[in-house]
RNA sequence: GGGUUCGUAGCUCAGUUGGUUAGAGCGCCACGUUGACAUCGUGGAGGUCAGAGGUUCAAUUCCUCUCGGACCCACCA
């Protein structure tokens, strides 16, 4: 089988993904390895099942495909993990959308519909994402893939649950939380973002006071006034109790004093709303001051409101400053005050901070360990989520790439609070609690499964989606077969062979913005469940931008790259190089479809020297290694170059540093083999040179395997290999084939070669025109490589001792040249 | 407020423990199509390594500051 002129990527892909499938070779159970070779595991981060694939999953797919293909062929057993997450709040927020356009929605169908509604819409989403995914390469065990919401994996999640209740770390408490009106939501702390924005700084009038508050409609829940401690202006108050003037009449405040305030801010005076805002509720707490909710889940003001009751935040605000301003109660205005708002990271709404019943996850509270080498290496037997998560990295028992990812995950885990995991949307694993009467009921049962008798209530919270997939690492690897017999995590991890065989896994590799949401909590969690560190080693991509360096988004299709139609237009490959060449660890990456179109025209390059090296080969007569001989100086000079390729590739990758591999194999494929040693083969063009440079290009096709998969299996296909690509042998570097002394007489040769080409462009002579040249030194090295510069620099070559005019230097030698 | 990171050729970036003349890809300019490839070849132009100071025999590399970008955490009403 030849190969046709141009590369054509469309025509091949689906077709060798196929062949890749179905070989079973993904799974590592089908390579038949001896018991004793290394393990090597990737599980990878779940796309968000109503998801489509953009270009940063096509990067996490990438690398950690090069390591998946790089691992099989050392030989190691390796076992890339594929999976879809449920992404609770994204999906449920995305089936609404779709109930409004149909004029209906969640609370007009019912939870029974709407869960039924999703789920249909999930399972066909996850078919696309999931062939995605295929598109892009991935060699990861399909057979082996996982769904978050599976019945085996929320059985996990329900098992977890009631491990870490009966061990404390789990408890239901009334706290003021983040709650978005319109997702109907608690959020995590860490699902708060804050944006800047100018807003009116009001000065009201408060009974003995002046104050500044950016928010006067709170005003109808203050239960209290906090000044410094050390403010001598207010220190007499300290303690009493005043009535204060407001729009629905006299209400009464303690004064307290804080350390939290600033003497410097405003009037040196807060006011303080305990049921709305984090800060004053901790205040209120330390004094023990009542906290009164104005504000309802809708974001509504409450009946206890007045004439404000039913209205919106915003609009109550508006009404109550004509109001006060009415009353007299307002001093003054600042127009232009600049400060931070929380808002909602899936709909960027305005959070609102509320008093409510949630499930928490205590990060400061103890428990047991039962791993006896954990027990050692930490040193205690007990500990906090805190304490050891925090441990797991500082040890270096988890390693993070890049380095200073670390400093941010101990700032993150230092200031951590307990993490609030309970919501209230319906999509998603319901919180294995029942109760029996009313919700608040001290007769509480939690379990995998509903009580027997009657009575009993199930909690109507559903779990964040990051507590599912905290589990992700080793959640997938139980045994599946009649999951529900195990009522124990111990017993359900004992029988799961998989679990044994591939967990911790090796490295987790993910975009730096989910660190905290996800890798953190893998961490903590994994190391309360089972013991273990979910994984070894973390690298974190980071965001992959447009060419402006701007985050890429679909409403700017001009510089919005979509991998699915960018793979169709250039091929998987170019894409995934451009996306690895140039890209470091933790930094954002610029990405145009000019730079893909430059690794488009590598893969077509590499596809014609495949052309010429099969033109020239042994026909049909593929041998692993074909016999030649290394003889003359490009001969020692490219297996010379090709011995330390592999060498430094290979310790690129095991180092992460896959951008450096990628553009040495760029490199050498191009400027040493293609420019050089397939020009001198045309020369030499003799069977052995030709067998020498098959050799190189076959190995130089493993080494690009990992990078470029599609066209380097479908040229190693067309050679006539029995075997895959995919399960080939890592190729090993020969120290005997480095040859310093090789490679700088090559280099000799080269420069005066491309000098006298540049002497024929300086003096206007036509590149093909044959010039005469004298040479004078280093008679040892020209002569044996007379003949190849001669054809290469187009020229007729005397070697003497004396120099003539038009002279220039080569290192040593003494060269003039004339017409 | 605390912290991280970046500033190298027109653009995107390398530069591995400080050491000759600072590299690549793309773009640009000139020339070149005899069967691997025009998705190509050959050659070229282009950088006071953001600025200032310091350590050193020697600084793009280490330290300090300034200017200019990006980001994370915390959050002041």
């Amino acid at each position: 089988m030849s190969l046709p002129k141009a590369y054509t990527p469309k025509e091949y892909e689906d077709e060798i993904y196929g062949k890749w499938e179905k070989s079973g070779y993904f799974n590592p159970d089908n390579l038949d390895l001896p018991d004793d070779v290394p393990i090597f595991t990737i599980s990878m981060p779940p796309p968000n099942a109503t998801g489509q694939l953009h270009v940063g999953h096509t990067l996490g797919i990438a690398l950690q495909d090069i390591m998946a293909r790089y691992h099989r062929m050392r030989g190691d057993r390796t076992l890339w993990l594929p999976g879809v997450d449920h992404a609770a709040i994204a999906t449920q927020n995305v089936v609404e959308k779709l109930l409004k356009k149909e004029g209906t929605s969640r609370h007009k169908i019912g939870r029974e519909k709407f869960l039924r509604r999703v789920q249909e819409y999930v399972s066909q989403s996850k078919s696309t994402i999931e062939n995605q995914t295929r598109k892009m390469g991935a060699s990861c065990d399909w057979s082996r893939e996982n769904y978050t919401m599976s019945p085996e994996l929320s059985h996990a999640v329900h098992m977890q649950f009631k491990k870490m209740y009966d061990d404390g770390l789990i408890y239901r408490g009334e706290r003021i939380v983040n709650w978005c009106p319109r997702c109907h939501s608690t959020l995590a702390d860490d699902e708060v973002e804050h944006v800047e924005q100018k807003t009116k700084l009001y000065w009201i009038k408060y009974g003995p006071f002046i104050l500044a508050t950016t928010r006067p409609e709170t005003k109808l829940g203050d239960t209290a006034v906090a000044v410094h401690p050390s403010d001598k202006r207010y220190k007499n108050m300290v303690g009493k109790k005043y009535q204060i003037l407001g729009v629905l009449g006299k209400f009464e405040i303690t004064v307290i004093a804080d350390n939290a305030v600033d003497k410097n801010f405003g009037s040196g005076a807060v006011k303080v709303t305990p049921s709305h805002s984090f800060v004053d509720a901790e205040m209120a707490k330390k004094n023990n001051i009542p906290g009164k909710q104005i504000i309802d889940e809708d974001g509504l003001m409450m009946e206890n409101c007045g004439k404000y009751a039913g209205m919106k935040t915003l609009e109550a605000r508006e009404a109550i400053v004509k109001d006060m301003t009415i009353m007299g109660l307002i001093d003054h205005i600042d127009e232009n005050y600049q400060h931070n708002l929380s808002i909602c990271y899936r709909c960027q709404t305005p959070i609102e901070p509320l008093p409510s019943w949630q499930w928490f996850v205590a990060v400061d509270k103890e428990f047991k360990l039962k791993n006896k080498d954990l027990i050692k290496k930490f040193g205690k037997e007990r500990a906090t989520l805190k304490e050891i998560s925090k441990w797991a990295v500082e040890s270096g028992t988890i390693d993070i790439v890049p380095e200073r990812f670390k400093k941010i995950y101990y700032q993150w885990m230092e200031n951590l609070h307990d993490w609030c995991i309970s919501r209230q949307i319906w999509f998603g694993h319901r919180v294995p609690v029942w109760y029996r009467g009313k919700k608040n009921d001290d007769e509480i049962y939690v379990g995998l499964e509903a009580p027997k008798r009657d009575g009993w209530i199930q909690d109507e919270d559903t779990l964040d989606t990051w507590f599912s997939s905290a589990l992700w690492t080793w959640s997938t690897l139980l045994n599946k077969k009649d999951y529900q017999k195990y009522g124990r995590l111990e017993e359900w991890v004992e029988e799961s062979p998989d679990l044994k065989n591939f967990h911790p896994t090796s490295v987790m590799e993910t975009m730096h913005d989910i660190i905290f949401f996800w890798v953190a909590r893998m961490i903590m969690m994994t190391l309360h469940a089972i013991n273990q560190i979910p994984f070894k080693t973390v690298y974190l991509h980071g965001m992959v931008c447009d060419r402006h360096g701007k985050k890429m988004s679909k409403s700017k299709p001009e510089t919005c790259i979509e991998p699915i139609a960018v793979s169709g237009k250039y091929g998987t490959d170019a894409l995934r190089l451009s996306l690895i060449i140039g890209n470091t660890p933790g930094n954002p990456l610029r990405l145009s479809e000019q730079k893909i179109v430059s690794f488009r025209n590598f893969s077509n390059k590499l596809w014609n020297i495949g052309r010429f090296i099969e033109f020239n080969s042994e026909k049909n007569n593929f041998k692993e290694e074909n016999e030649f001989e290394t003889k003359t100086l490009a001969d020692k000079w490219i297996m010379s170059k090709f011995n330390s390729l592999i060498a430094e590739a290979t310790g690129d990758i095991d180092n992460y540093h896959f951008s450096h591999a990628g553009e040495k194999l760029y490199d050498f494929a191009w400027h040493a083999l293609a420019d050089w040693y397939i020009e001198i083969a045309k020369l030499q063009n003799d069977q052995n040179t030709h067998n020498l440079a098959h050799h190189v290009y076959v190995n130089l096709l493993k080494l690009l395997h990992p990078f470029t998969p599609f066209v380097t299996e479908k040229i190693y296909e067309s050679f006539g290999a029995g075997k895959m690509l995919l399960i080939e042998n890592w190729p090993i570097a020969d120290d005997k084939k480095i040859n310093s002394q090789a490679e700088q007489d090559f280099i000799i040769v080269q420069e005066l070669i491309a000098n006298i080409r540049l002497w024929k462009k300086d003096n206007r002579i036509g590149q093909n025109e044959i010039i005469k040249l004298q040479i004078a030194g280093a008679d040892k090295i020209i002569n044996s490589e007379l003949s190849m510069i001669n054809h290469l620099a187009k020229a007729e070559i005397k070697i003497i001792s004396i120099l003539a005019k038009s002279d220039f230097e080569v290192r040593n030698l003494k060269v003039s040249m004339v017409k």
